[in-house]
DNA sequence: TAGATTGTTAATCGATTAACAATC
DNA sequence: TAGATTGTTAATCGATTAACAATC
C-alpha cells in the first residue's frame, strides 16, 4: 500500500493508473463524453471488476446506471498521479537511449519537463541532442540539480556507472528515479526506483518461446 | 503459472530470472566461483528466501552448507530463459527510440540478433541507422518476417499504428512481442506481449512524489 | 563433529475476480 | 417502474516471507 494524505492505494493499482489515464484521453480525443467500466477496462486492457476496484481506492466517481464522465474521471486520475504540478527531469547518460529519451516529445503534455541533460564524456558535453538543451558535465550533477530544481532523474548510463550516479542524485535530495541501467540499485528505502530493462524483457519473451517449443 | 515441458514456473518468478542472470554474470566477471543465496539475492535486489524459492521451480542446483556454483547456475538460468537458441528480432518503427534500440549493442551476447528494421516513412527507408542493416518498408513486413526467419518483434511505432502492426505480425506467425507503444494491444491469448511505457513509469514516480508531498 | 546453507513447508500477505445490493 | 451500471463484499487465487529440517 502507498499511503497518501487521504487513503492507501495498492502498488498494483498505482501501476495501472497510467493505463486508465491513457485510455481516457483516447476516448476524449474520440469525442466520447461518458463511458462505462466495461468500455474503459477494455480500452485499458484489464477486467471491468478490476477497474472498478482500482477506482474505489481513489473514491467514488461514477453514476450508477450511467457510468463515468470522461472529463472528470480524467481529472481525478491525473490529479491522483500528481500531474498537476510539473515535474522537472534530468536525464543522465546521453548515449543512444539517453538521446532518444531527450528527444521524446510527449513529456510536456503529460506534466513533465526535461530541464537538464548530463554526461561524463567530453565528446558529448556541450552538444544539443534535442536541439534545445546543451549537455552538461556529470561533474556538475549536484550543482545542476540544485540550480535547475530537478525533482526526478532518469538514469541512462551504462550499468557500472549507475550506482554511484544514483547515490549522488539521492544525496542531492532527489527521491524518484527511473533507471534503464541493468543493475539492482542499492538505495535507502524511502527512494522510489522504477527500473526498465529492455534486455530483461526480451529474455522473458524468450522464456515463453522456449516453453512454447517444449510444449510441442 | 507458465507451463513448460518440465514444470510450472510462476510468472513473477520468470520476471526475476533475468535479474539473477545479470547478477550471476557480474559475479562471474568479478572472478567469483561460488556464491550463496544471500549474496546472489543481494546482488539481484531481492530477498534470499525469494531467490531460493524461485530457483526451486527450476530444480535443485545448490549444495547445502556450500552454496551455488556460479558457472553452472548461470547455465541453468540461461537455459531456462531459452537463450541457447538465437532469437531473431525485427524492430518496427525507426524513430528516436527505434534507432536507439537498433544501436543497442548488448543483444548478441544475450542470445538475440536484430535481423530487420522496418519503418513506414520513405525518408527513413533505406537508411542504415546502426551502420549495418538498411531500413525496409513496412509494406514488406510479411515478406521480411518470412524471409529472415523473424521470431520476435519489437514495436516502437507511435501508438495509433501499433495495433495494426501487431495484427500483421501475429498473422505472420510471430507470438512474442515487445511493445513500446502506449496502447493496450488486443491480440489472441496465445500471443505474449510485454509492454514498456516510459511515460507511464514517470507517472508512477509522480504518484509517489505526490503521496510524499501529501504526507508532509 | 560443528557450522553453514540449501530446499521446502506452512503461514502470511496482497491482488484478483465474481457476485450482487445499492441506486441512478 | 424497468434497465443499467456502479461500488463493495466475500471468496479465490497467487506471491512472499519466515522458519527449519535436511544435509553437505
Amino acid at each position: 500500500m502507498i499511503e497518501t494524505g487521504e487513503a492507501a492505494v495498492p502498488a498494483a493499482t498505482v501501476a495501472r493508473l497510467p493505463h486508465y489515464l491513457r485510455a481516457l484521453r483516447d476516448l476524449q480525443a474520440a469525442g466520447v463524453r461518458t463511458t462505462s467500466s466495461t468500455e474503459l477496462a477494455e480500452a485499458s486492457g484489464v477486467g471491468s471488476a478490476q477497474l472498478r476496484k482500482d477506482l474505489s481506492y481513489l473514491g467514488s466517481f461514477g453514476t450508477r446506471g450511467v457510468g463515468y464522465d470522461v472529463g472528470s474521471l480524467t481529472a481525478v486520475i491525473a490529479g491522483a498521479l500528481g500531474l498537476g504540478s510539473t515535474h522537472r527531469l534530468a536525464i543522465i547518460g546521453i548515449g543512444n537511449l539517453g538521446q532518444a529519451l531527450a528527444n521524446y516529445s510527449g513529456y510536456t503534455k503529460r506534466g513533465f519537463e526535461v530541464v537538464a541533460l548530463l554526461d561524463v564524456s567530453p565528446a558529448v558535453v556541450g552538444s544539443r541532442p534535442s536541439g534545445g538543451l546543451a549537455v552538461e558535465p556529470l561533474d556538475e550533477l549536484e550543482k545542476v540539480i540544485a540550480d535547475k530544481g530537478v525533482t526526478m532523474v532518469v538514469i541512462a548510463t551504462p550499468g557500472p556507472a549507475a550506482q554511484s550516479v544514483a547515490e549522488r542524485v539521492v544525496a542531492s535530495g532527489v527521491r524518484e528515479i527511473l533507471s534503464f541501467a541493468p543493475v539492482a540499485l542499492q538505495l535507502p528505502d524511502d527512494v522510489v526506483v522504477r527500473s526498465v530493462d529492455v534486455a530483461g524483457e526480451l529474455q522473458i519473451l524468450a522464456f515463453h518461446a522456449a516453453a512454447r517449443a517444449a510444449a510441442r
